[in-house]
DNA sequence: CTAATAGTGTCTCTAAGACAGTATTCC
DNA sequence: GGAATACTGTCTTAGAGACACTATTAG
C-alpha cells in the first residue's frame, strides 16, 4: 500500500524501517487510601479481553510532552497534571504484534481523577488498585509489555518520593501533613512515624508552605490539622529516605 | 515517492505520520584527568561544519539496547561498555530539519576509548573535553539539540555517581581508591577529602572488593596503594552525597 | 633528608528513628 | 469522661566533614 512518506535528502529509506511512535501513560492517584492506576479496555483485536495503559500515536507538529498532555486530557478530562514526566522508552521488536512500535512512557500523578468516562474515546476506562493491576491474572490482564511498563513506573514513583516533591502532586491544594504522609504510606506500603515525618517535611525548606489556616477534624475527632500549600522546590534536600 | 510501508490491521495510516527513530549516544570517559565526550563530524549537509553525538537509525529486529550496543561498537570498537543505559527520549518536531526524528538517547561510560578511528564509518571522531563541547561555540559546535542532550546526560551522570556504582565504569579493573576518587572529582568538578572518601567507599558493602594486591606508586612516590575490583552491587546504600 | 601519596584516628555536627508527653477535637 | 488525631520534646545512634596523624614510597 502506498503512503505519503517522503524520503528526505541524505537518507536511505532502507535505513529507517516503518516505525510508529506512541506515548503511553501511567496515571497514578490515591483513592480509598490505596495506590491506583488508570487502565482502559480496548475492544478490538489483538486487545480482546485485555486492558492497556492509556496512550496513542504522536501527532505531527506536537512535542512528546504535548502528546502526553493531550492523551491525559482525552483520557481523564484533566487539563493539567501536577506531575507529568517521561521515564522510559520501550521498543523491543514484536512487543506489538502488528508492527514496530516505539513507546515513550510517561508517569502522570493526579490528586483525583475527575470523570473517567469523559474521555473522547468510547473505550471503557477504570481506576484499578495497583496490586490487582500488577497481578497479571484475573479481570485486569494487561496487553503487550504494559505490565513491565507499569512496574517500572511504580518503581520510579517510589524512588521519586525520596528525592523530589512529587508527593504533593497526589494531594489537593491545600493539604494536611497527614494527607501527605498517607501518600508516602500508600506508595511505599509502610507506616511512617507521624512526628518524625512532620519534622522532616518542615525541615526541608520549600517543600511545603504553611497557610496559617486549619482544617476541620475528621469524624473521629482530633486536633484540627494545619493546612499547607505545595512548595516551590522540586528537589528534596536532604532527601526523605525510606527505611 | 512510494515506499514499502505496510499498513497493519486496525491502524489508520494518518494516525502515524512518518517517523524515524534513532539511538544516539553520549559516550563519557576520563582522559588527562578531565571528563571527555566522544563526538563525530558529519560532512554532509545539514551537518556542515558541526559535530554530533554518535548514533544512527534502529534496525528491524533489534531492541533499543542492542542498537545502542551496535552503535557503540561501530563508533569506538568497544564491544562492551561497563555502563550503557537509556536516559531520555527527544522528539520535538523540527529538531532535525529533514524529517520527524525521535531519538532515544543513551549514556555510555567506558574506562578508555580504544582506537577511535576504528569505526566502520569514514566519519571523523574525536574525544573532546566536556567544557569545550558544552561551550557551543568554536570548533565543536553541536548539531540540532545535541547540546541539550549532552547537558542532560552529564546531569544524569553526576546524579548517578551519588546513588549507583557507575563510578567503577570509568576505571580499569583493578583500580585504586585514588583513581576512583579522581572520577568523582572530574565529574563533579570538586575536590574530595581522600580519607573520608576511602571510609565512605569501604563502608558501603559491595561497592568495591579488595584484591589484596598493591600497585606501584607513581613517579612522585608515595605509599603503594591497594588495588580493588568493582563490586557486585549497582545501588549505593548509603548514598555518596555531594557537598 | 623532603615531598608526595596512602591510609587511620578522632572530634564535631547533623539528621534519623524511637518513643514519651501535651493539645484539641468528636462522641 | 475516653478515644482519636495533631503536634512537641528528648534521647540515642549513624553518618558526614574537618583535620591531625602515621606509613611507605621516589628522588
Amino acid at each position: 500500500m502506498a503512503t505519503n512518506v517522503r524520503i528526505p535528502v541524505g537518507y536511505d529509506p532502507r535505513s529507517f524501517p516503518p516505525v510508529a511512535v506512541t506515548v503511553d501513560m501511567v496515571v497514578l492517584t490515591i483513592a480509598d487510601g490505596v495506590l491506583q492506576v488508570l487502565l482502559v479496555e480496548r475492544g478490538a483485536e489483538p486487545f480482546e479481553g485485555s486492558w492497556a495503559l492509556p496512550g496513542g500515536f504522536i501527532h505531527e507538529d506536537e512535542t512528546l510532552d504535548d502528546a502526553a498532555r493531550r492523551e491525559l486530557e482525552e483520557e481523564t478530562g484533566t487539563q493539567v497534571a501536577p506531575y507529568l514526566q517521561q521515564f522510559h522508552t520501550y521498543g523491543d521488536p514484536g512487543r506489538d504484534p502488528r508492527m514496530r512500535v516505539v513507546t515513550v512512557a510517561y508517569l502522570a500523578v493526579v490528586p483525583t481523577v475527575g470523570d473517567i468516562s469523559a474521555g473522547t474515546d468510547a473505550r471503557l476506562a477504570e481506576l484499578v488498585p495497583l496490586t490487582r493491576a500488577l497481578k497479571g491474572t484475573g479481570r485486569y490482564r494487561l496487553a503487550f509489555d504494559h505490565r513491565v511498563i507499569l512496574r517500572d513506573a511504580v518503581d520510579q514513583a517510589r524512588a521519586l518520593l525520596e528525592t523530589t516533591s512529587i508527593a504533593t502532586a497526589f494531594v489537593d491544594d491545600p493539604f494536611t501533613l497527614s494527607e501527605l504522609r498517607h501518600v508516602y504510606e500508600a506508595v511505599w506500603g509502610q507506616a511512617l512515624d507521624p512526628g518524625n515525618f512532620r519534622r522532616k517535611v518542615l525541615s526541608t525548606p520549600g517543600f511545603v508552605v504553611a497557610t496559617g489556616r486549619h482544617a476541620r477534624p475528621g469524624p473521629e475527632g482530633g486536633k484540627p490539622p494545619e493546612l499547607f500549600h505545595p512548595g516551590t522546590i522540586t528537589r528534596l534536600d536532604p532527601a526523605l529516605h525510606r527505611a
